[in-house]
DNA sequence: GGTTTTCTACGAATGATTTCGTACAAATAT
DNA sequence: ATATTTGTACGAAATCATTCGTAGAAAACC
């Protein structure tokens, strides 16, 4: 299932730093944020995110330690539902309006067609 | 504001179509979709998104007529907040992911790649 | 051993989004 | 002219996301 912003939110931090308790999560939150989230609250975030698969716990011991589920498989289907929704499936669409944006280096420019040299040319992306 | 999802479908709609009535919009939800979709839940979502200014309204006629906002400026702030949830603030990061994905065609590539080509020259986006 | 802290689970309040029913006016058809 | 259809407005139910309080067990502290 897809999740939700705040979901996202999360994600990020799991993503950042690896497999961690809710108590590092929910500090994290509070670091990045002025207003003060409350424990329990991302607790039960996290609790439901377990069941809903974006990420996988250990419950060896008390204090649980939870996993982000691949990043890489969260954002292609994130981005697979917003080249929908905004873009009307059109992927091309969202690049251009990207990079249109100007906010991407030239170091970023120049891995960007590297790759799609890569593509076409047909070669796999190792 | 932001469009919710159910928002956005009715924008597509309403970029593809043009200005157009709530019927025409409502009708054209239906053809697309399994479920059957009220005609008042689509009026009210328009009204809701023209209080939003997602779209403008002529309400000259009784019938009143919507016209989408652009979809330039609406598609460039879903894409802002979009990159900073998913994918952390990285447009690079995103476009990567998003043509890594091996749907895009060669002539979108070429395009792509042009329009780094012009970026890199510094070239404004005519 | 008793107190305090730290943890999970869970129920429930709050808030936002989505859905539709009903009311009632204007237009259309008979 | 009366009845039917087509339109807007609006209230409120249903659903989903977010937030947190409280309960109770395990661990840490004194």
């Amino acid at each position: 299932m897809q999740p939700t912003d705040s979901e996202l939110v999360i994600l990020q931090v799991l993503w950042s730093a690896g497999p961690t308790t809710v108590r590092a999560v929910n500090e994290q939150l509070n670091n990045n944020s002025p207003k003060e989230i409350g424990y329990t609250t991302t607790l039960k975030l996290m609790q439901l995110m377990s069941e809903k698969g974006l990420v996988t716990r250990d419950t060896s011991s008390r204090t649980h330690i939870y996993a982000a589920a691949p990043k890489e498989n969260v954002q292609k289907n994130l981005l697979r539902r917003f080249v929908d929704n905004a873009f009307g499936g059109s992927a091309a669409g969202l690049v251009l309006r990207a990079l249109g944006d100007g906010q991407t280096s030239s170091e970023e420019l120049a891995e960007i067609k590297r790759l799609i040299e890569e593509l076409e040319n047909g070669k796999a992306n190792d």
